[in-house]
DNA sequence: GTCCGGCAAC
DNA sequence: GTTGCGGGAC
């Protein structure tokens, strides 16, 4: 066992990710969000897939987190990663796992050296306890390991379904849909799906995901990422690349020609 | 000025 | 549902 790293499974087919899809309940998902003719749109999705993930494979980045499936290395960057750029943890990434290489080195660790070292992403004093409690649940409760629930990984303040399931789809090998405000944004523009405000909190906007998520790990894993990837460098919020996205083809944003070039 | 691999409080 | 948290990069 073990995932392939850093990006999962790259190459497939159609036809195997069709056969690791649930196309039709993602097309009944599909119109709740009033995509129009959700079946084609699903469809032309689907067989875009295989692009997507050569895509990553291409240009993908390459963070150490990505590179590791220990649970811990991975938890602690899903924390630091929270509403914060890539780029930036990277810059902090190897301080903090020499500081806190297990739960008990933040138990010993004073509030200010938490502070230190979580400093230049914001959100100082939401990590810091953040930080805090996992030491301390960690510890107390689960014997100084990760444990392995979404409910138990939840547990220290500020931590929820996204960092979480992200634990799990990437150091356990758990097939799952993440959603964050990439995803919303490319699954939006991709099948014309109208968001809610909180994509995250919508049971439709999970059930779509998942609904699309390969049901292996591998592919899952490449999966999220590669939509992780392309709306951080390509689909972004603004100024979006779309002559550059491997998605086009398929896409409800470029056809209504609002990503053409000018 | 806007945005970022969210989350919880209100 | 909406709002605050936040330093850094563009």
């Amino acid at each position: 066992m073990g995932l392939r790293l850093p990006f999962g499974k790259t190459e497939v087919s159609a036809e195997e990710i069709d056969s690791l899809v649930d196309r039709d309940l993602a097309v009944e998902h599909a119109k709740t969000g009033n995509v129009n003719q959700p079946e084609e749109r699903i469809q032309e999705f689907i067989e875009t897939v295989p692009e997507l993930l050569s895509w990553l494979e291409a240009n993908g980045r390459v963070y150490l987190w990505r590179e590791t499936t220990d649970p811990w290395k991975v938890y602690l960057a899903e924390i630091l990663l929270q509403r914060t750029r890539g780029n930036a943890v990277e810059k902090i990434y190897d301080d903090v796992l020499r500081q806190f290489p297990d739960p008990e080195t933040l138990v010993e660790a004073t509030e200010g050296e938490i502070e230190d070292v979580v400093r230049s992403l914001g959100f100082v004093n939401h990590r810091t306890r953040t930080l805090t409690e996992v030491g301390e649940i960690f510890t107390e409760d689960f014997g100084g390991e990760v444990p392995g629930s979404l409910d138990k990984l939840k547990r220290p303040w500020r931590v929820g379904d996204y960092s979480a399931r992200a634990t799990q789809l990437f150091a356990r090998e758990q097939p799952m849909a993440l959603v964050d405000s990439n995803f919303a944004r490319v699954i939006g523009r991709v099948l014309g799906y109208e968001m809610p405000s909180q994509p995250h909190k919508s049971d439709d906007v999970y059930a779509l995901m998942e609904a699309l998520t390969p049901d292996d790990p591998d592919l899952a894993r490449s999966f999220n990422l590669a939509i992780l990837d392309l709306g951080a460098l390509v689909c972004t919020s603004e100024d979006p690349d779309c002559p550059s996205c491997p998605l086009n083809s398929a896409c409800s944003y470029y056809e209504s020609e609002q990503g053409r070039p000018d």
